[in-house]
DNA sequence: GACAGGGTCATTGTATACAGGATCCTTGCC
DNA sequence: GGCAAGGATCCTGTATACAATGACCCTGTC
């Protein structure tokens, strides 16, 4: 982890204070980023010394992301970041379509104007990402709209676990995404479901949202494996590199 | 919360070694069995005397119920028992509704006998404890059919969110029964489940599950009320006695 | 009597020290 | 060469000390 190691040191000076929530963050957005592969250790003392921090705030992050799903942490061991397996990411995502379904249909006809844009920008964005070829600017912009789903989901028991799902999902994306694929673009999707939110048509936005993941789904690489994903959060030394 | 103080004072003496998750396990409990009610003040010192550990271990434990929405920890003050909104509530029970539906008919034609067996014996145990008047038995077996739908869900992730969705509903329940009502059994209600499960038709037991949960709401005294609730979180130290 | 100001106390935030466990490497044996 | 036993090292678990923030109360004023 030492690259990611460095880049974080540079922030960190700059900024000044720095709280386990702004630990969690910066690690979870590496995990996202693949900066940090699963299975790379994360000693407490080492992200300590990267933030500037001591052991008791570095402490408290890994738990919360432990409790995120982002981080392994198990008893007398060193945290490590997760690796979710092929069934694991399965039943994510089913879990993902369910929820999501849902909160669409609660939102089909409900949307606020100012909402209604801000979303209709971000798929804009998306697009336009995609048409010059900036595939984290795309990523982006699509995360946002999810983000967007969740945040207004009339029923915010429901909008805080897709919250959790779509980040579990971007992770294991990340993951297992077909390494000769450039994007995980799917033209229309978002468009569709705005369309059908507009409209107020709620089976429409729950059918857009599942077929959406489904074909996302689809897109990632699944096969099983010889159990190296395995093997290596079991004895997996070889990825990383402290 | 001087009285609970003291018995679990009693318990750990028996018991020796105490660790975070003894913590967590008792709290909740706790808070699940009203012995201490919402608002109820949890500082760090209090908690570490009474299981006779320091606040590194304590401070773990309240992280951990934070985040499963047990407790309320804001930053600089002290942590107290959360007290669900009736808003939140609702919430609540639709999320259950949906997640739970789903595992129950994921799992309708798939029980294998012994777990059949142990869904039944609960049934059965919980039909008798009413018989005898004996509500903590009875509600001990309700709620361990339900987390045996959870533990036994083909999709481990829905199983788990289904596992926090039954703990918070059951600390709104306390929270929130008429206080006329002796119980919230619902006749005939699991034994149907049981059996739509047993011959596999998935869509009654997805019903099921819904008009359980949709009765069981019913029983609760949700009427807007003179925000006492909210003011109590806000200003609340009538309630605590430390 | 209501309200603003300031001081005190209670409680959390953070760092650090020490103890215990796990891992890793080395050594000695087969 | 492979493998088990032992020790060195790394890392986490826990307790404690100090800093800092917020809550509470008391006082003085209008």
């Amino acid at each position: 982890m030492h690259e990611w190691q460095e880049e974080v040191l540079a922030e960190v000076r700059a900024g000044s204070r720095i709280s386990d929530r702004d630990i969690v963050d910066k690690v979870r957005r590496a995990v996202l980023m693949q900066r940090l592969p699963p299975g790379t250790r994360l000693p407490e003392v080492t992200l300590g010394e990267v933030f500037g921090v001591s052991r008791s705030v570095v402490r408290k992050a890994l738990t919360r992301l432990a409790s995120e799903h982002v981080v392994d942490q198990r008893p007398n061991q060193v945290a490590r970041v997760r690796a979710p397996s092929i069934e694991e990411t399965r039943e994510t995502f089913a879990a993902r379509r369910l929820v999501e379904g849902e909160v669409a249909a609660l939102l089909a006809g409900r949307l606020e104007a100012a909402s209604r844009d801000r979303l209709a920008a971000q798929a804009r964005g998306e697009i336009e990402a995609h048409g010059r070829g900036d595939e984290p600017a795309r990523i982006e912009h699509s995360l946002a709209i999810h983000h967007l789903l969740a945040e207004h989901s009339p029923n915010r028991v429901l909008g805080a676990m897709l919250t959790d799902l779509i980040l579990r999902t971007s992770i294991v994306i990340a993951l297992y995404k077909r390494p000769n694929l450039a994007s995980c673009f799917l033209e229309g999707d978002h468009t569709a479901l705005l369309a059908a939110l507009e409209r107020g048509d709620a089976e429409a936005a729950r059918e857009g949202i599942r077929h959406h993941l489904e074909s996302l789904e689809a897109l990632l690489d699944l096969s099983p494996r010889e159990a190296s994903i395995d093997l290596m959060a079991i004895l997996g030394r070889s990825r990383e590199q402290a």
